[in-house]
DNA sequence: AGCTCCTAATTGAGAGTTCATCTACTGCGC
DNA sequence: GCGCAGTAGATGAACTCTCAATTAGGAGCT
């Protein structure tokens, strides 16, 4: 593509082929155990836990997809989804009422819990168990580089909002 | 859910949080240059790979499901799909009739080799880019130590086969 | 007011994945 | 030969995600 194009070198390649193998088999269990367990998969998981951590366990739509690295439109399935279960309530922002607010009801939260030991047991045992504490910090600091490279943050939910009530986020 | 029952510590949180949201950029990344450029998921460039890495171009679907860490069901319907393309054909197994054997076409070759460069550049800019060496080469020890702690192989290729002609595989 | 541009979110179609089911064949024991 | 368990793969439905189009409201200008 470039005039400065060049494949992958032997490292290079053993390293994506290795990371592509991991990322299936780790997410392909850390979902079916949601799945199984909790009635839904982890990019739900996630935007339940999202709101679980903001004041008021509600959130603008807008905010809820860039502080869960999720596209508009995704959100919006999900969260009609998230309604259905009863697990989360669409109200209109007073303020501007192009916005709609997402709001964690207490089944939701209830859910949540009900979720998260499980959900934390099955990352733990697919992948802090595989690794040295040095190695998660070293896998913490190349995810952290290859986020801030392409421009965005890493932790999109410390963008000024106060924090977590409950350590629910597995 | 055991006796022995952790949240994450917050070193864990940090890295399990880093981890989804560069996973997250990087996938969707890579998946969009694929699909626009050579029209194709990075799932079933997987696939193309592996069968051109193979004598003949040409593995029983078993074996290919396996060596892309892939189900059978995903892989009969990534098939399907790429036979519709014309990038691989399906023939019977004479040994063992339930088999069926995947073949890459030449126009599949072709369409991997031309999507080769652009896969590659775009896995270099969003991952390799942000990494040191060293990085490198923590990101596959840790890749290999959560593979083999689920007992798979990280290199489902080198399963005694022998290995490449050309370096497509991205 | 009227017009244009922009932002917020939803919607529907199309594609990929999963799960459960189903067909076809093999291998083994009776 | 017959039955039966097990394997290889295909298939259809349900679900999620992406992309493009759409609705709806805000902001600024004349």
């Amino acid at each position: 593509m470039n005039d400065t194009f060049r494949w992958l070198d032997v490292d290079e390649q053993r390293a994506w082929r290795a990371f592509l193998t991991m990322n299936r088999l780790l997410f392909e269990r850390v979902d079916r155990q949601l799945q199984c367990d909790a009635g839904m998969p982890h990019a739900y998981y996630e935007i339940l836990v999202r709101l679980s951590e903001v004041p008021e366990h509600a959130l603008r739509m807008s905010k809820l997809a860039e502080s869960s690295t999720s596209s508009r439109s995704r959100l919006s399935h999900a969260v009609a989804r998230l309604e259905e279960s009863g697990w989360v309530r669409r109200t209109a922002d007073p303020c501007d009422r192009r916005g709609a607010i997402a709001e964690l009801t207490a089944e939701g939260f209830a859910a949540l819990e009900a979720a998260a030991p499980g959900h934390v047991t099955s990352v733990r045992e697919t992948l802090f168990d595989s690794l040295t504490p040095a190695q998660v910090d070293q896998l913490r600091a190349i995810a952290e580089a290859v986020t801030l490279h392409l421009g965005e943050n890493p932790y999109p939910t410390d963008e000024g909002d106060t924090p977590a009530a409950e350590p629910v986020g597995g």
